[in-house]
DNA sequence: ATGAAAGCGCTAACAG
DNA sequence: CTGTTAGCGCTTTCAT
C-alpha cells in the first residue's frame, strides 16, 4: 500500500518550490524572514508532497531537544491522571513530552536510560522507585523532578501532595460529623504511608482524641484492607484507610460482617481514584490536586533547564476532601 | 548541580581512548570488527565519561529510526497491559517502542502526528478511535496495525480478540455447570459488544437454549451494569456481562437485592481486568490473550516494515475463561 | 583491525 | 528577503 519512494525531505520541498533549503526551513518553522508569497508557495508544495519535518534532524542540528522525559508506571491508574495533566501543562510551552513506561519487566533504570538516549533536557519521574542516591547522581546530568514521592536530597526537585494534611482533612471531616472513635488502616512501607499515619495521629491529638488513636497495620491492596478489618478489636464508628483500593477491601469486609456503611461505620479512602468514583462504591476520599502537581512539575523542570534560581526544592501541594456516600453523621 | 560542560560525544570517547570515531562506533553498537582490547578500552572510557549515544544522530545517519510508534489511552487500564506486552515483544528485536498517549484533551490525531515526526517506521494503535478511512489514509505513509478493534479495510492490519468465541466460552462454562436460564447484559455500541452479543446468541442456540435467549441493554460502566439488573424481569440463574466494570455494578445491584452470588446467580465478566482479580470480587471472567496479541502486533508491524507478504490482514486471537468465585454449579 | 572521509536532514551564521 | 556555507553526532563505505 505504501509507495516505495522515500519520504520527502526539506530539500525536496525547497527544490520543488524553487527556493533554497534555508528559506524553506525558515518557512517550515514559522521563523521571520520570508515573503508571504514564498511562504505560501513552500507550504503549498510541502502539503502536496506530504512533507513532515524530521524531528530528529531538526533537534540534532539545533543542539537542543526541547524534550521533557516522563517516567511513569503504565499499570498505575494514578499515573495516567498525572500524565494527562503533564500533557496539558506542556501544551503551550514549546516543549514536547516523551514517555517511557515502567512495567514489571522493564525497570525504572531502563525507562530512564531510553529517555537519556533521546536527549531529554529534563526528567520528570512519577513515583520514583530508584534510590535517592541514584536519582541524585542522575541530576548531575540533567534536572530531575520527582513527583509524588518525598525524596530528600538537595539535588532533587520534588513535587508531592501533602499527605499529612490529607489525613488532617479526613479526621477533621469525621470529627465534624460527630465521630470520635476513629481507626486508621495503615499503608505499611508504601510511599506516603508514614505521612498519612502521622497526619492521622496529629489530627486526633489536635481534637483531644489521644486515647482513641488506633493504627492498624494494612497495605495498599484490597486484600490488605480486608485483612486489616479482621484485626480491629472493637468496631469504631469511622475508619480512615491508606488508599482507595484498600478501602474497597475494607468496605467488602465490613459488609460481609454485617456492618452497614455509612450507617454503622464511616469510611474514608485516599486518592480519589476511578474506583472511588464508581457510583455503587461512592467512596468519600482525599483527592490529590493532580492539575497543580503536574503544572508545577513542568514549570520546575523548565526553570531548571533555563538555569533559573528556584527558592525551594520541594513543592508540597494541599489535597482536598471529596465527600461522598461512605461518610455520615453519627 | 549540573556541570556546565556539554555531554560527551562519541568523538570525545574515541579521542580519549586513542581510536577513531568509526572504531568507537563499532564498539558502541556491538558490531563485529574490533579487537577485544580496543573494545574494553573504549567501553571503559565511555563509562568513565558518562557517555550515552545520541539516539537521534544515530538514527539520522542510519536512515532508519527502528522505532515502533504506539498510540494508547493512558487512562485505559487494559491498554496498560497491552503496552507492557508490547515492550516484552519488542525486547529482543532491535526496535524501540515510542509511546504517544491519548488523553481527554489530546486526541488520537495529535498522538499520531507526534509519532510521525519521530519517524516511526510503523504505528501500533491500541483501540483506535479514528475513522477507518483516516487510518487507511495513514497506512499509505507507513504500516498501521490496529489492536483490539475490528476495522475492516484492506490497507489495515488488525489484531483483536475473538469476542464471539469469548461468549461461547462463557455460555459453555455456565451450561456445563447446569445453567439454562442465562441472561446477557449488553455493551451497547462499544467495540466488541456486537460480537459478544452474537457469541452469546450462537452459543445459546448451539445448546438448544433458543427460548432462553435474553439480551438486556447495558453499557461499559458500573452504573450501566447496575441499571441493567433492574431491567431483568424474572431472575435467571446466570448472567454474562459485557465487561468486568459493568459486572461490578451487576454484583452490587444483586447484592442489594438480596441475591447471593454464586449461590443464587452466577456472573461472568469480560476482560480479566485488575478489578476482576480483586480477591473480594473474585470475578469469573473471559481473559483476552494480551501476550499473543501484543507479540503478533509487533511481529506484523515488522513484517510490514520488511515488506514481507502476509497472508491475512486480520489476526483473531482466542480468549480464555478464567474461572473464579462468581460462578457455581446449579 | 583500524582510520579517513562522506553525508543523513536539518538549522544557524553569515553574505548578498 | 534570499542563498551559501558549515556543521550537529553519528554510521557507513572504502581504504589501509
Amino acid at each position: 500500500m505504501r509507495t516505495g519512494e522515500r519520504r520527502p525531505t526539506l530539500a525536496d520541498v525547497a527544490a520543488q518550490a524553487g527556493v533554497s533549503t534555508a528559506l524553506a526551513s525558515i518557512v517550515m518553522r514559522e521563523a521571520p524572514g520570508a515573503s508571504a508569497a514564498t511562504r505560501r508557495r513552500v507550504l503549498e508544495v510541502a502539503e502536496q508532497l506530504g512533507y513532515h519535518p524530521d524531528a530528529r534532524a531538526r533537534l540534532l542540528r539545533s543542539g537542543r531537544s526541547r524534550l521533557l522525559g516522563v517516567v511513569f508506571g503504565v499499570q498505575h491508574a494514578f499515573h495516567g491522571d498525572l500524565v494527562t495533566g503533564l500533557y496539558d501543562a506542556a501544551e503551550d510551552l514549546k516543549y514536547e513530552l516523551t514517555l517511557s513506561a515502567v512495567t514489571e519487566r522493564r525497570g525504572e533504570r531502563r525507562a530512564i536510560q531510553a529517555l537519556l538516549q533521546d536527549r531529554c533536557e529534563a526528567l520528570i519521574v512519577l513515583g520514583p522507585q530508584s534510590s535517592t542516591a541514584s536519582l541524585a547522581a542522575l541530576s548531575a546530568r540533567l534536572p530531575v523532578v520527582a513527583v509524588g514521592r518525598g525524596l530528600r536530597h538537595r539535588a532533587l526537585d520534588v513535587v508531592r501532595s501533602d499527605d499529612v494534611l490529607g489525613l488532617h482533612l479526613a479526621v477533621d471531616h469525621l470529627v465534624a460529623l460527630g465521630h470520635r472513635r476513629i481507626v486508621h488502616i495503615d499503608g505499611g512501607r508504601m510511599p506516603g504511608a508514614a505521612e498519612r499515619r502521622r497526619g492521622y495521629r496529629e489530627a486526633m491529638r489536635r481534637h483531644g482524641l489521644d486515647d482513641e488513636i488506633r493504627v492498624v497495620p494494612g497495605g495498599p491492596t484490597g486484600e490488605d484492607g480486608a485483612a486489616a478489618v479482621s484485626l480491629i478489636r472493637d468496631l469504631p464508628t469511622a475508619i480512615t484507610v491508606f488508599n482507595d483500593l484498600a478501602s474497597t477491601g475494607v468496605l467488602d469486609a465490613l459488609r460481609r460482617a454485617g456492618v452497614s456503611v455509612p450507617e454503622d461505620v464511616s469510611v474514608i479512602g485516599y486518592d480519589d481514584s476511578r474506583l472511588a468514583r464508581l457510583t455503587y462504591l461512592d467512596l468519600t476520599t482525599i483527592a490529590q490536586d493532580t492539575a497543580s502537581m503536574t503544572t508545577l512539575a513542568v514549570t520546575r523542570a523548565l526553570a531548571r533547564i533555563e538555569g533559573e534560581k528556584v527558592p525551594q526544592r520541594e513543592l508540597v501541594i494541599p489535597p482536598h476532601l471529596v465527600p461522598r456516600g461512605t461518610t455520615a453523621a453519627l
